[in-house]
DNA sequence: CTGAAAGCGCTTACAG
DNA sequence: CTGAAAGCGCTTACAG
């Protein structure tokens, strides 16, 4: 039989009100007593059914994350940062994800009904932001961790993608790199906009407007980096250097670009965006802009903690600073 | 307020009892009472307090899944496929990491003394087997999705290590490649035994014993696949092609190979294991033994589920197959 | 077919 | 400093 504060209590020859005491450190107790009960715990090795102290408290000590795909390396980053500061605390992290569309949000809006979990981090909610901002209106925790530049409603952290972008601006100039291409993301993503303009700034400040005919879109996958750069090689397209807005369509554009017969960086130096681990394993190594990605999961995990224990969640977005990696794509 | 139990009751002029009945559709009732019940449940917006369900009955209605670092690719695969399972039925998926070590076990083993889940689904527990034996031993349903060949005492599935080396020994061999070197990973596993035994057996099969020469061990990181062709290379060893334990190795070997002047696969044939997404990514595109990932995280939490509806765990390990893909670092 | 009542294992005013 | 008692919101024998 698993031990309950009831075995406890009879065998320390106190009240569960006592052990209760012990247990959560509140209310003044004679420090004899609290030895006393602490050793009985150990004795027996009790410890409080998780599920008991949730249904009493009223609050679960979990808190989940809803997110697309796990299967992006992106999200196994934020995710086990998240994970990191939540298992710190002692608190469980409950994960969901969307792969399944309007079943997924169906079965995940059930959990919700249900209060299972006490605050929520999300990322990525394409389509559903309306309902997240609800959920929050009626008064749940929420934190989204917004790499896509949504500039939601409800509290969020985010990083600061127009400045970074300029910091590749500023590196390609620096190498003598004039004429960019630029691989975006879809546009109707914020972050696209900010990337943008923060790039044409740095040109801008050295005298150089870009030209609009050097910009291809992708979508954020392998293939879009390789399909953009066979368009702009077949558009005849002239550039000394390229820019994608993440790291996996520069991988897929450095492939297309070798094949090519072109060199990365001599004839073409190369900038992604994300500097995730597997940027250092491209060939050659590639320079990007790191998002801070580990801190985002982190920071909002905090954010949601602290709320817990009573401070107010910002209600202006967190921005946590982008920094530059400079690696053999560029620096020859 | 939020709605309960009782105030369905009420409404519906029934008891806490009979709401509960049409909740669970257990026991005999009254078509119509049922159907009054629903329209009132409908009308409330009811849904049961996950917290009070899962301290009334017992159980969490939640499994745990216990692995390594999330920022590893292979890991987001299996707990995707997890989840999937796990949120069709209903249930939530509590993840808990290692990437601390003892602490994080510590507070993992907090959870599991709190009962906070009903089932665990563990992944390469390194050094905790023995914990997590105990924890079976004690009655806590517990699958191992063992890709390291452990082979534990308690249930697992796993895959066919041996039988996928000796299919990637067959291809080469198909290709007329007959001096391979081999990239291993840490032979304390269980996998990389059969993995080389298979990769034997193949080439045996063909009347050639391989070259214990050609053989360099790795740990399974691109770092590894680097530094073992590099080895290779100064050693002056002769090899045709090149089968390594996981993908992420043989890329780290190929980009050594390009820059080393020789061609794949020209010159060397390059077969990796595991067949992850990015395989399709490498440059060339990477000939990969499958190991079916998804399937290993989807049947161990279905094996799981029906656990929980009364069928026994099986005794003897799932074996999944493997299969075999062919890209153009063998097939040029 | 339906309900009254006990019970799941804690926490938390309230009283002393 | 400590305890008796109510309460959290369900489920589940048991009785009818």
């Amino acid at each position: 039989m698993t031990v309950t504060i009831r075995d406890v209590a009879l065998r320390a020859g106190v009240s569960k009100t006592t052990v209760s005491r012990v247990l959560n450190g509140r209310g003044e107790l004679d420090e004899r007593t609290a030895e006393r009960v602490r050793a009985v715990i150990d004795e027996l090795g009790y410890v409080p059914s998780a599920r008991a102290v949730a249904f009493a408290r009223g609050s679960t000590r979990v808190v989940a994350m809803l997110l697309p795909s796990l299967a992006w390396p992106w999200m196994g980053e934020v995710l086990q940062a998240a994970v990191e500061v939540v298992e710190d605390e002692g608190y469980g992290m409950l994960v969901f994800t969307t792969t399944q569309g309007d079943e997924s949000m169906r079965r995940f809006g059930a959990h919700v009904s249900a209060r299972a979990f006490d605050g929520l981090l999300v990322v990525e909610p394409e389509g559903q932001l309306d309902y997240i901002a609800q959920l929050h209106d009626q008064g749940l925790p929420v934190v989204l961790i917004d790499d896509r530049g949504h500039e939601p409603r409800f509290p969020s952290v985010t990083t600061t993608n127009r400045v970074g972008a300029l910091a590749a601006a500023q590196h390609l100039l620096s190498l003598g790199r004039r004429r960019p291409l630029v691989v975006t993301g879809e546009p109707r993503f914020g972050c696209i906009g900010e990337r943008l303009a923060g790039f044409a700034d740095g040109y801008r400040a050295a005298g150089v407007e870009l030209d609009p005919a050097l910009r291809v879109e992708g979508d954020f996958t392998y293939e879009s980096g390789q399909a953009a750069a066979v368009r702009a090689l077949e558009a005849g397209l002239e550039f000394d250097s390229l820019f994608a807005h993440n790291d996996v369509m520069a991988a897929g554009a450095m492939t297309v670009l070798r094949h090519a017969g072109l060199r990365v960086p001599d004839d073409v130096a190369v900038v992604g965006f994300d500097d995730l681990p597997a940027a250092a394993q491209c060939d050659p190594p590639l320079t990007a802009v790191h998002q801070p990605i580990r801190e985002m999961g982190a920071t909002a995990a905090r954010m949601l903690l602290a709320n817990f224990a009573g401070d107010p969640l910002p209600s202006a977005p967190t921005v946590l600073p982008t920094s530059f990696t400079v690696r053999a794509s560029t620096a020859g």
